[in-house]
DNA sequence: TATTTATTGATAGTAATACTATCTTTTTTT
DNA sequence: AAAAAAAGATAGTATTACTATCAATAAATA
Protein backbone atom coordinates (compact mmCIF):
# COMPACT_ATOMS: atom_id res chain seq x y z
CA UNK A 1 0.00 0.00 0.00
CA UNK A 2 0.94 3.38 -0.65
CA UNK A 3 0.04 6.85 -1.04
CA UNK A 4 0.67 8.30 -4.40
CA UNK A 5 0.64 12.07 -5.29
CA UNK A 6 -0.82 12.71 -9.22
CA UNK A 7 0.73 15.97 -10.68
CA UNK A 8 -1.11 17.02 -13.61
CA UNK A 9 0.09 20.34 -15.82
CA UNK A 10 -2.35 22.61 -17.96
CA UNK A 11 -3.99 20.52 -20.86
CA UNK A 12 -3.02 22.59 -23.60
CA UNK A 13 0.34 21.06 -22.66
CA UNK A 14 0.01 18.07 -24.63
CA UNK A 15 -2.28 16.04 -27.00
CA UNK A 16 -2.67 12.70 -25.25
CA UNK A 17 -1.78 12.62 -21.11
CA UNK A 18 1.15 10.98 -21.22
CA UNK A 19 1.27 9.77 -17.47
CA UNK A 20 -2.09 7.48 -18.47
CA UNK A 21 -0.44 5.07 -20.50
CA UNK A 22 3.18 2.87 -21.11
CA UNK A 23 4.12 4.75 -23.51
CA UNK A 24 3.34 8.12 -22.47
CA UNK A 25 5.38 7.35 -19.48
CA UNK A 26 8.49 5.77 -21.72
CA UNK A 27 8.11 8.83 -23.52
CA UNK A 28 8.67 11.34 -20.07
CA UNK A 29 11.37 9.01 -18.44
CA UNK A 30 13.53 8.82 -21.39
CA UNK A 31 12.98 12.42 -23.03
CA UNK A 32 14.25 13.64 -18.95
CA UNK A 33 17.02 11.47 -19.42
CA UNK A 34 18.27 12.40 -22.97
CA UNK A 35 17.61 16.15 -22.35
CA UNK A 36 19.68 15.72 -19.02
CA UNK A 37 22.75 14.05 -21.14
CA UNK A 38 23.21 15.46 -24.42
CA UNK A 39 21.37 18.87 -23.95
CA UNK A 40 17.89 20.83 -25.75
CA UNK A 41 19.52 21.60 -29.05
CA UNK A 42 20.48 17.69 -29.48
CA UNK A 43 17.56 16.04 -28.60
CA UNK A 44 15.24 14.86 -31.08
CA UNK A 45 12.03 13.03 -31.32
CA UNK A 46 13.42 10.65 -33.55
CA UNK A 47 16.58 9.58 -31.17
CA UNK A 48 13.54 8.97 -28.45
CA UNK A 49 12.23 7.01 -30.16
CA UNK A 50 15.05 4.87 -30.80
CA UNK A 51 15.72 5.12 -27.49
CA UNK A 52 12.19 3.81 -26.24
CA UNK A 53 11.86 1.35 -29.71
CA UNK A 54 9.22 3.15 -30.76
CA UNK A 55 8.60 5.28 -33.90
CA UNK A 56 8.67 9.33 -34.31
CA UNK A 57 4.65 9.39 -34.99
CA UNK A 58 3.64 7.70 -31.86
CA UNK A 59 6.00 10.39 -30.09
CA UNK A 60 3.96 13.29 -31.95
CA UNK A 61 0.58 11.96 -30.83
CA UNK A 62 1.00 12.98 -27.54
CA UNK A 63 3.17 16.09 -28.18
CA UNK A 64 3.05 18.60 -31.08
CA UNK A 65 6.96 18.99 -30.54
CA UNK A 66 9.92 19.20 -28.71
CA UNK A 67 9.64 22.43 -27.46
CA UNK A 68 5.78 21.62 -25.95
CA UNK A 69 7.37 18.19 -24.65
CA UNK A 70 9.77 20.97 -22.87
CA UNK A 71 7.09 23.13 -21.53
CA UNK A 72 5.29 20.36 -19.66
CA UNK A 73 8.35 18.50 -18.24
CA UNK A 74 9.10 22.04 -16.28
CA UNK A 75 5.35 22.58 -15.17
CA UNK A 76 5.73 18.84 -14.07
CA UNK A 77 8.59 20.42 -12.30
CA UNK A 78 6.84 24.00 -10.97
CA UNK A 79 4.12 21.65 -10.04
CA UNK A 80 5.95 18.75 -7.78
CA UNK A 81 8.25 22.36 -6.42
CA UNK A 82 5.23 23.60 -5.18
CA UNK A 83 3.99 20.20 -3.34
CA UNK A 84 7.06 19.61 -1.54
CA UNK A 85 7.02 23.31 -0.59
CA UNK A 86 3.45 23.50 0.95
CA UNK A 87 4.11 19.82 2.39
CA UNK A 88 7.47 20.97 4.30
CA UNK A 89 6.40 24.26 5.38
CA UNK A 90 2.94 22.44 7.00
CA UNK A 91 2.60 23.78 11.01
CA UNK A 92 5.14 26.41 10.60
CA UNK A 93 4.29 30.09 10.93
CA UNK A 94 7.20 31.95 11.15
CA UNK A 95 7.02 33.50 7.57
CA UNK A 96 10.92 33.62 7.37
CA UNK A 97 11.64 30.14 8.83
CA UNK A 98 8.88 29.20 5.93
CA UNK A 99 11.13 31.13 3.24
CA UNK A 100 14.12 29.26 4.24
CA UNK A 101 12.33 25.75 4.16
CA UNK A 102 11.11 26.95 0.95
CA UNK A 103 14.84 27.84 -0.50
CA UNK A 104 15.92 24.05 0.74
CA UNK A 105 12.89 22.73 -0.87
CA UNK A 106 13.56 23.84 -4.15
CA UNK A 107 17.10 24.15 -4.31
CA UNK A 108 17.29 19.91 -2.68
CA UNK A 109 13.67 18.95 -4.75
CA UNK A 110 15.86 16.12 -6.31
CA UNK A 111 17.18 15.10 -3.36
CA UNK A 112 13.45 14.06 -2.28
CA UNK A 113 11.88 10.86 -2.23
CA UNK A 114 10.86 9.69 -5.97
CA UNK A 115 7.03 10.08 -6.02
CA UNK A 116 6.74 9.02 -9.56
CA UNK A 117 8.92 5.91 -10.81
CA UNK A 118 9.06 7.38 -14.35
CA UNK A 119 10.28 11.09 -13.20
CA UNK A 120 14.16 11.03 -12.22
CA UNK A 121 13.83 14.23 -10.47
CA UNK A 122 17.48 14.39 -9.72
CA UNK A 123 17.99 14.59 -13.73
CA UNK A 124 15.06 16.95 -14.18
CA UNK A 125 16.20 18.98 -11.75
CA UNK A 126 19.27 19.23 -13.53
CA UNK A 127 17.46 20.09 -16.67
CA UNK A 128 15.46 23.10 -14.94
CA UNK A 129 19.08 24.57 -14.19
CA UNK A 130 20.54 24.09 -17.40
CA UNK A 131 17.80 24.72 -19.75
CA UNK A 132 15.19 25.97 -17.54
CA UNK A 133 14.58 30.02 -19.27
CA UNK A 134 14.37 28.13 -22.67
CA UNK A 135 10.60 27.69 -21.49
CA UNK A 136 10.03 31.27 -22.23
CA UNK A 137 12.55 32.88 -24.21
CA UNK A 138 11.15 32.32 -27.36
CA UNK A 139 8.91 34.45 -29.57
CA UNK A 140 5.87 32.44 -28.77
CA UNK A 141 6.05 33.75 -25.28
CA UNK A 142 3.09 35.99 -25.38
CA UNK A 143 1.18 33.59 -26.77
CA UNK A 144 1.96 30.78 -24.67
CA UNK A 145 1.84 32.99 -21.09
CA UNK A 146 -1.84 33.98 -22.16
CA UNK A 147 -2.28 30.11 -22.55
CA UNK A 148 -1.70 29.98 -19.06
CA UNK A 149 1.61 27.71 -19.97
CA UNK A 150 3.72 29.38 -17.28
CA UNK A 151 1.22 29.46 -14.83
CA UNK A 152 2.55 26.78 -12.42
CA UNK A 153 5.96 28.85 -12.07
CA UNK A 154 3.89 31.92 -11.69
CA UNK A 155 1.78 30.71 -9.25
CA UNK A 156 4.74 29.40 -7.46
CA UNK A 157 6.36 33.15 -7.39
CA UNK A 158 2.94 34.62 -6.04
CA UNK A 159 2.77 32.06 -3.10
CA UNK A 160 6.35 33.00 -1.74
CA UNK A 161 5.91 36.90 -2.95
CA UNK A 162 3.03 36.46 -0.12
CA UNK A 163 5.39 35.27 2.49
CA UNK A 164 7.99 37.59 1.75
CA UNK A 165 5.20 40.02 2.43
CA UNK A 166 4.72 38.71 5.48
CA UNK A 167 8.07 38.74 6.53
CA UNK A 168 8.59 42.34 5.77
CA UNK A 169 5.35 44.35 4.96
CA UNK A 170 7.33 47.65 3.55
CA UNK A 171 9.43 45.50 1.18
CA UNK A 172 8.99 47.39 -2.28
CA UNK A 173 9.38 44.19 -4.63
CA UNK A 174 8.27 40.75 -3.40
CA UNK A 175 7.33 39.85 -6.63
CA UNK A 176 10.65 40.82 -8.06
CA UNK A 177 12.51 39.01 -5.63
CA UNK A 178 10.43 35.62 -5.64
CA UNK A 179 11.68 35.65 -8.68
CA UNK A 180 14.80 36.28 -8.42
CA UNK A 181 15.32 34.08 -5.84
CA UNK A 182 14.16 31.08 -8.70
CA UNK A 183 15.61 32.59 -11.13
CA UNK A 184 19.48 33.11 -8.99
CA UNK A 185 19.21 30.28 -7.82
CA UNK A 186 19.20 28.57 -10.97
CA UNK A 187 21.53 30.15 -12.48
CA UNK A 188 24.03 30.48 -9.45
CA UNK A 189 23.98 26.47 -9.62
CA UNK A 190 24.77 26.73 -13.38
CA UNK A 191 27.80 29.00 -12.85
CA UNK A 192 29.46 26.90 -9.90
CA UNK A 193 29.21 24.06 -12.52
CA UNK A 194 30.22 25.82 -15.61
CA UNK A 195 31.54 29.27 -15.34
CA UNK A 196 32.78 29.39 -11.75
CA UNK A 197 34.57 32.95 -11.53
CA UNK A 198 30.75 34.29 -11.87
CA UNK A 199 30.64 33.38 -8.16
CA UNK A 200 31.98 32.69 -4.83
CA UNK A 201 30.98 28.91 -4.80
CA UNK A 202 34.30 26.75 -4.51
CA UNK A 203 33.59 23.27 -3.38
CA UNK A 204 32.81 20.76 -5.89
CA UNK A 205 29.70 18.90 -5.00
CA UNK A 206 28.15 21.36 -2.88
CA UNK A 207 27.20 23.78 -4.95
CA UNK A 208 23.68 23.46 -4.06
CA UNK A 209 24.41 23.93 -0.60
CA UNK A 210 26.21 26.63 -0.88
CA UNK A 211 24.36 28.33 -3.39
CA UNK A 212 21.87 28.04 -0.90
CA UNK A 213 23.81 29.81 2.11
CA UNK A 214 23.90 32.42 -0.68
CA UNK A 215 20.36 33.18 -0.94
CA UNK A 216 19.54 33.28 2.60
CA UNK A 217 22.42 36.01 3.07
CA UNK A 218 21.08 37.62 0.45
CA UNK A 219 17.16 37.56 1.79
CA UNK A 220 18.10 37.94 5.34
CA UNK A 221 19.68 41.32 4.41
CA UNK A 222 17.07 42.38 2.10
CA UNK A 223 13.92 41.32 4.41
CA UNK A 224 15.70 42.71 7.35
CA UNK A 225 13.34 44.80 8.67
CA UNK A 226 13.97 48.25 9.30
CA UNK A 227 12.90 51.86 9.67
CA UNK A 228 12.40 53.16 6.32
CA UNK B 1 36.77 64.62 -38.18
CA UNK B 2 35.66 61.70 -35.40
CA UNK B 3 37.07 59.85 -32.67
CA UNK B 4 35.83 56.37 -33.37
CA UNK B 5 36.50 53.55 -30.90
CA UNK B 6 36.78 50.20 -32.24
CA UNK B 7 35.19 47.07 -29.99
CA UNK B 8 37.27 43.83 -31.13
CA UNK B 9 36.69 40.19 -29.54
CA UNK B 10 37.95 37.26 -29.06
CA UNK B 11 39.72 35.40 -32.08
CA UNK B 12 37.95 32.25 -32.15
CA UNK B 13 34.72 33.68 -32.66
CA UNK B 14 35.38 34.22 -36.10
CA UNK B 15 37.30 32.86 -39.37
CA UNK B 16 37.28 36.20 -40.77
CA UNK B 17 36.72 39.17 -38.80
CA UNK B 18 33.80 40.89 -40.30
CA UNK B 19 34.58 44.43 -39.32
CA UNK B 20 37.17 44.64 -41.89
CA UNK B 21 34.88 44.19 -44.52
CA UNK B 22 31.64 45.81 -46.79
CA UNK B 23 30.01 41.94 -46.41
CA UNK B 24 31.27 41.26 -42.63
CA UNK B 25 29.77 44.62 -41.41
CA UNK B 26 26.65 43.14 -43.67
CA UNK B 27 26.48 39.94 -42.03
CA UNK B 28 26.92 41.94 -38.38
CA UNK B 29 23.99 44.40 -38.83
CA UNK B 30 21.53 42.39 -40.72
CA UNK B 31 22.09 39.63 -38.20
CA UNK B 32 21.19 41.80 -35.34
CA UNK B 33 18.00 42.69 -36.82
CA UNK B 34 17.08 39.29 -38.38
CA UNK B 35 17.56 37.86 -34.62
CA UNK B 36 15.68 40.75 -33.17
CA UNK B 37 12.82 40.49 -35.35
CA UNK B 38 12.45 36.82 -35.59
CA UNK B 39 14.11 35.14 -32.76
CA UNK B 40 17.01 33.37 -32.77
CA UNK B 41 15.73 30.12 -33.27
CA UNK B 42 14.34 31.06 -36.94
CA UNK B 43 17.01 32.85 -37.63
CA UNK B 44 19.49 30.89 -40.36
CA UNK B 45 22.33 31.80 -42.66
CA UNK B 46 20.15 31.12 -45.48
CA UNK B 47 17.66 33.64 -44.28
CA UNK B 48 20.11 36.50 -43.77
CA UNK B 49 22.02 35.83 -47.12
CA UNK B 50 18.74 36.41 -49.09
CA UNK B 51 18.64 39.36 -46.87
CA UNK B 52 22.13 40.85 -47.51
CA UNK B 53 22.08 38.87 -51.43
CA UNK B 54 25.03 36.95 -50.46
CA UNK B 55 25.26 33.59 -50.26
CA UNK B 56 25.13 31.16 -47.57
CA UNK B 57 28.60 29.93 -48.49
CA UNK B 58 29.65 33.69 -47.90
CA UNK B 59 28.65 33.62 -44.64
CA UNK B 60 30.09 31.14 -43.47
CA UNK B 61 33.19 31.86 -44.27
CA UNK B 62 33.10 34.59 -41.99
CA UNK B 63 31.45 32.80 -38.84
CA UNK B 64 31.58 28.56 -37.91
CA UNK B 65 27.83 28.32 -37.14
CA UNK B 66 25.17 30.38 -36.02
CA UNK B 67 25.41 30.28 -32.27
CA UNK B 68 29.31 31.35 -32.70
CA UNK B 69 27.93 34.07 -34.40
CA UNK B 70 25.75 34.87 -31.39
CA UNK B 71 28.27 34.65 -29.06
CA UNK B 72 30.55 37.33 -31.22
CA UNK B 73 27.49 39.98 -31.15
CA UNK B 74 27.16 39.06 -27.44
CA UNK B 75 31.07 39.69 -26.62
CA UNK B 76 30.65 42.60 -28.57
CA UNK B 77 28.17 43.79 -26.39
CA UNK B 78 29.70 43.24 -23.14
CA UNK B 79 32.79 45.19 -24.61
CA UNK B 80 30.55 47.85 -25.50
CA UNK B 81 28.67 48.00 -21.88
CA UNK B 82 32.84 47.68 -20.82
CA UNK B 83 33.68 50.52 -22.65
CA UNK B 84 30.62 52.46 -21.44
CA UNK B 85 30.83 51.74 -17.70
CA UNK B 86 34.64 52.93 -17.83
CA UNK B 87 33.58 56.24 -19.72
CA UNK B 88 30.62 56.79 -17.74
CA UNK B 89 32.55 56.49 -14.19
CA UNK B 90 35.66 58.57 -15.41
CA UNK B 91 36.96 60.70 -12.37
CA UNK B 92 33.61 59.46 -9.89
CA UNK B 93 35.63 58.26 -6.90
CA UNK B 94 32.87 57.28 -4.52
CA UNK B 95 32.30 53.55 -5.08
CA UNK B 96 28.41 53.84 -4.53
CA UNK B 97 27.97 56.49 -7.38
CA UNK B 98 29.74 54.26 -9.61
CA UNK B 99 27.59 51.49 -9.04
CA UNK B 100 24.85 53.90 -9.85
CA UNK B 101 26.42 54.96 -12.96
CA UNK B 102 26.70 51.42 -14.05
CA UNK B 103 23.52 50.20 -13.74
CA UNK B 104 22.64 53.20 -15.39
CA UNK B 105 24.62 52.18 -18.02
CA UNK B 106 23.70 48.99 -18.75
CA UNK B 107 20.18 49.58 -18.43
CA UNK B 108 20.42 52.36 -21.05
CA UNK B 109 23.33 51.04 -23.03
CA UNK B 110 21.01 51.17 -26.22
CA UNK B 111 20.36 54.75 -25.96
CA UNK B 112 23.99 55.71 -25.70
CA UNK B 113 25.21 57.79 -29.06
CA UNK B 114 26.08 54.74 -31.53
CA UNK B 115 29.41 54.27 -31.82
CA UNK B 116 29.36 51.83 -34.95
CA UNK B 117 26.94 52.56 -37.80
CA UNK B 118 26.75 48.99 -38.71
CA UNK B 119 25.91 47.71 -35.13
CA UNK B 120 22.17 49.05 -34.19
CA UNK B 121 22.59 49.08 -30.14
CA UNK B 122 19.35 49.49 -28.95
CA UNK B 123 18.35 45.69 -31.46
CA UNK B 124 21.20 44.24 -30.04
CA UNK B 125 20.29 45.18 -26.45
CA UNK B 126 17.35 43.41 -26.96
CA UNK B 127 18.68 40.79 -28.22
CA UNK B 128 21.21 40.21 -24.93
CA UNK B 129 17.92 40.78 -22.89
CA UNK B 130 15.41 38.09 -25.06
CA UNK B 131 18.75 35.54 -25.82
CA UNK B 132 21.67 36.22 -23.43
CA UNK B 133 21.00 33.17 -21.70
CA UNK B 134 21.56 31.54 -24.54
CA UNK B 135 25.11 32.16 -25.43
CA UNK B 136 26.11 29.73 -22.33
CA UNK B 137 23.24 27.28 -21.80
CA UNK B 138 24.61 24.57 -23.92
CA UNK B 139 26.69 21.47 -23.78
CA UNK B 140 29.55 23.40 -25.39
CA UNK B 141 29.76 25.73 -22.32
CA UNK B 142 32.76 24.12 -20.52
CA UNK B 143 34.76 23.88 -23.74
CA UNK B 144 33.70 26.98 -25.09
CA UNK B 145 34.87 28.75 -21.15
CA UNK B 146 38.30 27.42 -21.38
CA UNK B 147 38.54 28.99 -24.54
CA UNK B 148 37.67 32.75 -23.42
CA UNK B 149 34.51 32.88 -25.27
CA UNK B 150 33.03 34.33 -21.77
CA UNK B 151 35.84 36.42 -20.74
CA UNK B 152 34.08 39.94 -21.48
CA UNK B 153 31.35 39.25 -19.58
CA UNK B 154 33.33 37.67 -17.31
CA UNK B 155 35.38 40.50 -16.89
CA UNK B 156 32.45 43.30 -16.48
CA UNK B 157 31.37 41.18 -13.31
CA UNK B 158 34.91 41.35 -12.02
CA UNK B 159 34.96 44.63 -12.37
CA UNK B 160 31.58 45.32 -10.04
CA UNK B 161 32.75 42.97 -8.21
CA UNK B 162 35.55 45.02 -7.39
CA UNK B 163 33.51 48.10 -6.53
CA UNK B 164 30.97 45.94 -4.41
CA UNK B 165 34.04 45.31 -2.42
CA UNK B 166 34.80 49.07 -2.20
CA UNK B 167 31.25 49.98 -1.33
CA UNK B 168 30.94 47.25 1.64
CA UNK B 169 34.77 44.93 2.51
CA UNK B 170 32.24 42.70 4.70
CA UNK B 171 29.41 41.85 1.69
CA UNK B 172 30.35 38.03 1.34
CA UNK B 173 29.44 37.82 -2.38
CA UNK B 174 30.36 40.24 -4.15
CA UNK B 175 30.53 37.93 -7.37
CA UNK B 176 27.85 36.57 -7.17
CA UNK B 177 25.91 40.03 -6.89
CA UNK B 178 27.40 41.35 -9.88
CA UNK B 179 26.78 38.35 -11.93
CA UNK B 180 23.17 38.47 -10.50
CA UNK B 181 22.88 42.08 -11.19
CA UNK B 182 23.10 41.85 -14.53
CA UNK B 183 21.38 38.53 -15.37
CA UNK B 184 18.61 39.76 -12.84
CA UNK B 185 18.05 43.07 -14.97
CA UNK B 186 17.71 41.51 -18.52
CA UNK B 187 15.61 39.03 -16.72
CA UNK B 188 13.09 41.52 -15.01
CA UNK B 189 12.77 43.70 -18.51
CA UNK B 190 12.13 40.37 -20.08
CA UNK B 191 9.63 39.33 -17.39
CA UNK B 192 8.34 43.24 -17.45
CA UNK B 193 7.62 43.13 -21.04
CA UNK B 194 6.33 39.06 -21.46
CA UNK B 195 5.32 37.71 -18.12
CA UNK B 196 4.24 40.44 -15.99
CA UNK B 197 2.84 38.93 -13.13
CA UNK B 198 6.47 37.92 -12.20
CA UNK B 199 7.37 41.42 -11.32
CA UNK B 200 5.76 44.90 -10.07
CA UNK B 201 7.06 46.76 -13.16
CA UNK B 202 3.63 48.13 -14.77
CA UNK B 203 4.17 51.41 -16.89
CA UNK B 204 4.54 49.65 -20.49
CA UNK B 205 7.71 51.60 -22.45
CA UNK B 206 9.39 52.20 -19.21
CA UNK B 207 10.20 48.76 -18.19
CA UNK B 208 14.21 49.80 -18.42
CA UNK B 209 13.80 52.49 -16.01
CA UNK B 210 11.58 50.42 -13.68
CA UNK B 211 13.95 47.90 -13.33
CA UNK B 212 16.84 50.23 -12.71
CA UNK B 213 14.63 51.73 -9.78
CA UNK B 214 14.59 47.84 -8.43
CA UNK B 215 18.33 47.38 -8.19
CA UNK B 216 19.26 50.28 -6.73
CA UNK B 217 16.75 49.26 -4.46
CA UNK B 218 18.04 45.52 -3.76
CA UNK B 219 22.00 47.19 -3.89
CA UNK B 220 21.34 49.46 -1.35
CA UNK B 221 19.85 47.59 0.96
CA UNK B 222 22.45 44.86 0.34
CA UNK B 223 25.46 46.69 0.68
CA UNK B 224 24.20 49.42 3.19
CA UNK B 225 27.24 49.36 5.81
CA UNK B 226 26.15 47.45 9.03
CA UNK B 227 27.76 45.95 11.91
CA UNK B 228 28.46 42.31 11.63
C1' DT C 1 -17.25 -13.91 -27.24
C1' DA C 2 -17.53 -10.98 -30.97
C1' DT C 3 -17.22 -6.43 -32.38
C1' DT C 4 -16.18 -1.86 -32.31
C1' DT C 5 -12.86 1.59 -30.90
C1' DA C 6 -8.52 3.28 -29.53
C1' DT C 7 -3.62 2.84 -29.61
C1' DT C 8 0.65 1.83 -31.55
C1' DG C 9 3.76 0.48 -35.31
C1' DA C 10 5.62 0.64 -39.97
C1' DT C 11 6.66 3.09 -43.73
C1' DA C 12 6.95 6.94 -46.86
C1' DG C 13 7.39 11.46 -48.07
C1' DT C 14 8.41 16.69 -47.86
C1' DA C 15 10.36 21.13 -46.93
C1' DA C 16 13.76 23.23 -44.32
C1' DT C 17 18.21 23.26 -41.84
C1' DA C 18 23.05 23.07 -41.35
C1' DC C 19 26.42 22.43 -43.34
C1' DT C 20 30.78 21.13 -47.18
C1' DA C 21 32.87 21.35 -51.65
C1' DT C 22 34.20 23.23 -55.98
C1' DC C 23 34.65 26.30 -59.48
C1' DT C 24 34.12 30.97 -61.51
C1' DT C 25 34.01 35.86 -61.28
C1' DT C 26 35.14 40.09 -59.21
C1' DT C 27 37.86 43.04 -56.37
C1' DT C 28 42.03 44.38 -54.11
C1' DT C 29 46.90 44.47 -53.48
C1' DT C 30 51.50 44.65 -55.07
C1' DA D 1 49.65 43.69 -65.37
C1' DA D 2 49.96 39.81 -62.46
C1' DA D 3 49.03 37.61 -58.29
C1' DA D 4 46.28 36.98 -54.43
C1' DA D 5 42.21 37.38 -51.82
C1' DA D 6 37.28 37.76 -51.45
C1' DA D 7 32.83 36.88 -52.95
C1' DG D 8 29.32 34.61 -55.87
C1' DA D 9 27.13 30.59 -58.04
C1' DT D 10 25.88 26.19 -57.82
C1' DA D 11 25.50 21.52 -56.19
C1' DG D 12 25.18 18.10 -52.94
C1' DT D 13 24.47 15.56 -48.27
C1' DA D 14 22.80 14.19 -43.79
C1' DT D 15 19.69 15.53 -40.42
C1' DT D 16 15.57 17.76 -38.60
C1' DA D 17 10.85 18.53 -38.04
C1' DC D 18 7.28 17.37 -39.27
C1' DT D 19 2.50 15.06 -41.98
C1' DA D 20 0.03 11.26 -43.96
C1' DT D 21 -1.54 6.65 -44.61
C1' DC D 22 -2.36 2.04 -43.64
C1' DA D 23 -1.80 -2.21 -41.04
C1' DA D 24 -1.43 -4.65 -36.57
C1' DT D 25 -2.53 -5.09 -31.91
C1' DA D 26 -4.64 -4.22 -27.58
C1' DA D 27 -8.58 -2.62 -24.78
C1' DA D 28 -13.34 -1.59 -23.97
C1' DT D 29 -18.10 -2.72 -24.51
C1' DA D 30 -22.32 -4.88 -26.18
Amino acid sequence: MSVAIKISVNVGLYLKEPQNSTLGKKILKNSIILIDKNGFEAFTFKKLAEEIHSTEASIYRYFKNKHILLLYLFNWYWEWVNYLIIFNTKNITAPSIKLKIILHSFLHAQKENPSTEFINESALHNIVISEGGKAYHTKMVDDENSKGFFSSYISLVNYVSKIIKEINPTFKYPNALASNLFEMSNNQVYFARHIPSLNEVSKKGEDVSEVEKILNYFTEILLEKRLK
